[in-house]
DNA sequence: CGTATGGACTCAGAAACGTACTC
DNA sequence: CGAGTACGTTTCTGAGTCCATAC
């Protein structure tokens, strides 16, 4: 790299974390000032105070950026096979990693070092993440199993510990926050997480036969002369009405979201005559908006919690997460603020699927994700929009024109033969019959609804993120039985990892409802 | 009892990667 | 048929939830 213009040697240490930051050049990251703040800090204690470079103004990475460049290129430009075997030979080395006895290990391998990127305004964007050692790992193993060999030469574990009352295989400190832990879990396929899966659901299709009386309970409560029980009831019902995740405090040194229970004053507004107005950004700096019709005394309610509050103050001032989940728990046994949003995301799927008998395969998974979009919707799933979204609209539209142009020709053309005159637009030797051009003219109409109706869900969908509801919210269950109730082959909605994670749902009776809750939901609390 | 802290797990979107489709 | 692109899948790791325990 460059130094006031000049060639600069630097330490293979240095070098690495300059090149770091040189790769994110062209990224959001790159233009906030507190990532590069952060960055030089923690650059600048490795480079020590005696060191040539004093002022990042001065540092020009541009030689680093393009040699990454250049090695991207290289990679990219590698052929199939070259790719496919240095895969395989990866996959070889690192297989021995990826197992234990049991099953599969989800992340077998230790995060790299690299600039910490968090999500939203993170007040540690760009710190150093320092790379991590095998003196940072705690192992646990069977009491009798032989401690695995530190793949490192002169290194070894930091602890090794016999716990069989946790899932992890091993763990070690987050160095942004070394309070907090990395651990090495099981992988999804496995039936461990299976079985805590199958439990996740089956606690939240419990709640289907104490949700009335629970509303009932919470509706009542909106009148509550106490503040506390006011608070619980109004919070509750946002919970369960809007699917809000439950809102834990959070510290200055994080990026500043909230939740149900640690929405600010400013974060709903009342619109006369009974609607709330939420604007805040939820969990990964997502943002919550939307506009919402309520119950007269829910209006009211938030009236009274929001009088005298100035600007950064609590709305529900009495209220925290484990006050509200002590509350909840009266209800149901377990039952917590996350429950509901199992509970309405797979309720939600259950109602909203169609009962598609005599449609077509493709009309019913795309009824599939029409009902997985609401699902996604309820839990303000978000995705940013793609790149190239407006280009591609642009592309399918201008398609869709020439289609259009292609079936008004066919159509005079058709009038033409079908009166016994030669056809307009027809530039072929033999002009085309009347039946031909039938055939072609309905293949056309067909093409048009197709990529009209792409064209709709694409936008449609442009923001909007099903993943994350299929793989943590939806029952699979109601998948399952929906695709054998209606001849749908899984693989058509559930790809390979998903089939793997859901491997406990597959036998599932075609009968199956979510909302029928028989399954042990009779069992006392 | 309430509150702070530690600990362990689920949930989250972006980026990287792979593949099928289109022209 | 080859290149470029769009889209689905996998990986990555950050960001939540919630419980237990200590004071």
């Amino acid at each position: 790299m460059l130094y006031n213009g000049r060639p600069i040697d630097l330490t293979p240490e240095e070098e690495e974390i300059a090149t770091m930051f040189a790769v994110m050049k062209d990224t959001d990251y790159a233009t906030k000032p507190v990532f590069v703040k952060n960055f030089w800090e923690d650059w600048k204690k490795v480079l020590g105070p005696k060191h040539v470079i004093q002022k990042l103004e001065l540092c020009d990475f541009t030689p680093i950026f393009d040699w990454h460049a250049a090695e991207k290129e290289k990679k990219k430009q590698m052929s199939a096979e070259e790719k496919k075997q240095l895969k395989e030979e990866k996959a070889k080395a690192e297989e021995r990693y990826a197992w234990v006895l049991i099953d599969g290990v989800g992340n077998f391998r230790v995060e790299p070092p690299g600039l910490f990127r968090g999500r939203g305004e993170h007040p540690k964007m760009g710190k150093l993440k320092r790379r991590i050692f095998p003196e940072d790992i705690v192992l646990n193993i069977g009491k009798e199993a032989p401690v695995p060999e530190c793949p490192l030469p002169g290194h070894k574990w930091k602890e090794v510990r016999h716990d069989n009352t946790v899932t992890w295989l091993a763990f070690w400190n987050d160095p942004i926050n070394v309070k907090e832990f990395k651990y090495v879990f099981l992988h999804q396929s496995s039936s461990l997480k299976g079985k805590s899966d199958e439990e996740k659901y089956d606690k939240a299709r419990k709640l289907t036969s104490k949700i009335d009386s629970i509303r009932e309970s919470y509706t009542k409560d909106f009148k509550e002369k106490d503040v506390e029980a006011r608070q619980i009831a109004v919070a509750t019902y946002l919970i369960d009405r809007l699917a809000l995740r439950a809102g834990n405090e959070k510290d200055d040194d994080e990026a500043d979201t909230v939740g149900c229970c640690s929405l600010k004053v400013e974060h709903v507004s009342l619109s006369p005559p009974n609607s709330l107005e939420f604007d805040f950004l939820g969990k990964d700096s997502i943002r919550y908006q939307n506009s919402v019709v309520v119950n007269e005394e829910v209006y009211d309610a938030i009236h009274d919690f929001k009088k005298g509050k100035k600007e950064g103050v609590d709305l529900f001032d009495r209220l925290d997460t484990s006050k509200l989940n002590a509350h909840l728990k009266k209800y149901m046994q377990g039952l917590t603020a996350k429950v509901f949003r199992t509970y309405n995301a797979s309720y939600t799927l259950e109602t909203q699927l169609k009962e598609t008998l005599g449609a077509t395969l493709n009309e019913k998974t795309a009824e599939y994700s029409r009902a997985n979009k609401e699902v996604a919707i309820l839990c303000n799933h978000q995705r940013t929009v793609s790149k190239g979204h407006s280009a591609q609209m642009e592309r399918l539209e201008a398609k869709i024109a020439e289609l259009k142009t292609l079936r008004e020709e066919l159509a005079t053309d058709l009038g033409k033969v079908k009166k016994g005159k030669p056809p307009v637009h027809s530039t072929a030797k033999r002009p085309p019959t009347a039946e031909q051009l039938e055939k072609k003219l309905a293949q056309t109409d067909a093409r048009i609804a197709k990529m009209t109706l792409d064209l709709s869900v694409k936008e449609d969908l442009k923001t909007v993120a099903l993943g994350t509801s299929k793989i943590n919210y939806m029952d699979p269950r109601i998948t399952v039985a929906w695709c054998k109730r209606h001849e749908i082959p899984i693989e058509k909605v559930f790809n390979k990892s998903l089939l793997a994670k859901f491997a406990w749902a597959m036998n599932v009776e075609p009968n199956f409802r979510f909302c029928e809750a028989d399954g042990g939901a009779d069992e006392d609390p």
